[in-house]
DNA sequence: TATGAATGAGCATTCATTCAT
DNA sequence: GATGAATGAATGCTCATTCAT
């Protein structure tokens, strides 16, 4: 890679920084190019010169941000042994980024279709590890039988339902900490065998 | 009524039902008023002489849905319905006007303030029938003790989640027919006591 | 006069009175046809059936409170001798429909060139007075000789000047309360001879 | 300053001019941006490009022109110029614009409360030199003592009066010209000790 | 005569994208 | 490769006037 290249992957790197700290902020459909230009320190038309629209940094933006988030669900997964500490140390990685999560929670609808597709299949990785970890509960008889993915579809959509909704639940502070105690309890005694 | 009354009343149901029909189509943060006007074949202006302002006229469309969903809820409590029931009658008025409650699902978090408290308020009273017929069913020893707000936020959030991402989870029909069955087998199970 | 014609009158008068508070109260420029309709209690199209557009109107009240103006000048006048207590009761009046003259003062430049002519015609009707009773005093040594005219149009201008921006030189209350005195006695003796 | 900047300085220029054109014919509050744009010969939206919104493109034409007029009383007031000088002077240079003048004088209680204040708050800066001059004046025996302010605000007052209703009192022309030396013999003659 | 529903041109401002420099 | 000035379609809402009832 000669300079010139790399004085364009740094700027790139630099505009995809930017980006990302505005979309948390405020959301990608929110933030304007020119805001993001502007943040990143560069021109409004440089910008363009990277990607060809809006669409596409924010497909590139994910393309990074989704694996850098497997990378944390692996290391989540090796170190947590049973459904309990799967799910409270997953709400523990989501307060770490909540912003973010937020974010994507709200905006997810409206992404482009791909977007969209690989964001849930990241997660359809992590109900896996859920699904697994509950099953094993179940054949040791720790927990009733029941429709694995219906319910992880209740967990998983209760958490984007309160991370979308993060300012009506909280009015500052995380939603997560606010709930995750009664989300755990909740979710433990329901499928606990009784 | 005479004939002047009649013909606004026509007048504001034709903008109504335009209104609606573009709001499923495109959403409402995406419908111009003055498409609802060229919708409904009326003059842009004349849309403001029936609605003070684009907020009010959705207000409004919610407003006529959500009540309708309202009434037959109460109605069936009145004839002390248990939880199944209820729940099955609420998807099941979910399910008629499903592409406007996903389109709901999907733009709440970006509702001016007014609007989400209003669609929020009566979610709430609707919440309320369901907490007291899962506290009858505890107290009569069907279900389990359980933190109920919380069981009632994971039931209404996972039917926001399939409702703001129908598109991935049918690619076309319906997302409530396709897990109305296991959400409510689920649910009861949950909840049962055994 | 027959009934009918009678009923007409009527609603006109009405019309006139509505029109003459809104005028008062955010001037006539500001004031929509709409509400003049609405404070007169009577439907908006029945205005343009008493007068063809809104300039039309405003015409209309001038004419008709120009002549209440003029009754008062000419009382005025009549109970004057000199032009100080002139000045002083001219202020008074100004002050007993303070509203009024503040918000003709403003929008003097916009009214039809028909009504300007009027309004400034009345005041050249009270200009003389001034006139004369400036002029005896110069005549009998009291006062020093100058330009009547001219004097007079810095002293109507003036007090032109002070009621238009009335809101800029008093925050509330009377701006030719607050003037009267100052401006009573700067002129006095500028004119006063020594 | 390079040719980027050369041009940009160069397309706000045109603005500036195409919209002191328009505000000259049609006064400020009925000079749509649209309006200007198209006299300038540049899409609707480089308008904002250049001034963030209506308000401050007209607060800068303004402030263009009430600067160039405190400079040049300034330098005269710097040659110890007496108040007769001093007066002449303002006199001349409202005249070089006077329509401009004349639409502010009409318009200014109807502008925005803070363009309104700028352009109050450059006049005091003008009075501020009247004052001294003309308390010179009387210190020096060559002026009656007088309450300054009250006779400033009579200066300025009638001069406002005079712009404002330019039309009444010149068919064509200059009201500046007919009534300057009218205006300066007899606020001289006024103030002057005999 | 009175009504009031309907009209539609008009307005300030935003923003993703282009292209001459 | 980078710049940043220019573009122009698009938006929610107002209001004097008309005309069918």
């Amino acid at each position: 890679m000669n300079k010139r290249q790399m004085q364009k992957q740094k700027t790139r790197d630099v505009i995809l920084k930017a980006a990302k700290r505005c979309f948390i902020s405020r959301g990608f459909l929110d933030t304007t190019t020119s805001e993001i230009a502007g943040e990143a320190g560069i021109a409004h038309g440089t910008l363009f010169l990277h990607f060809p629209n809006k669409a596409q940094l924010i497909v590139t933006i994910f393309d990074m941000e989704l694996d850098l988030i497997t990378a944390q669900i692996v290391s989540l997964v090796e170190q947590s042994s049973g459904i309990q500490q799967l799910l409270a140390r997953y709400l523990l990685l989501l307060r770490e980024q909540e912003d973010l999560f937020a974010v994507i929670a709200r905006e997810l609808p409206f992404y482009p279709a791909e977007i969209r597709r690989r964001i849930l299949f990241k997660e359809s990785l992590l109900r896996q590890h859920f699904h697994r970890a509950i099953e094993q509960g179940t054949a040791s008889g720790k927990f009733i039988a029941l429709d694995v993915p219906m319910a992880l579809t209740c967990l998983f959509g209760t958490i984007n339902y309160l991370l979308s909704l993060k300012p009506i639940f909280v009015s500052e502070g995380s939603v997560i900490v606010k709930f995750q105690e009664r989300l755990l309890s909740t979710f433990t005694s329901l499928i606990k065998a009784r």
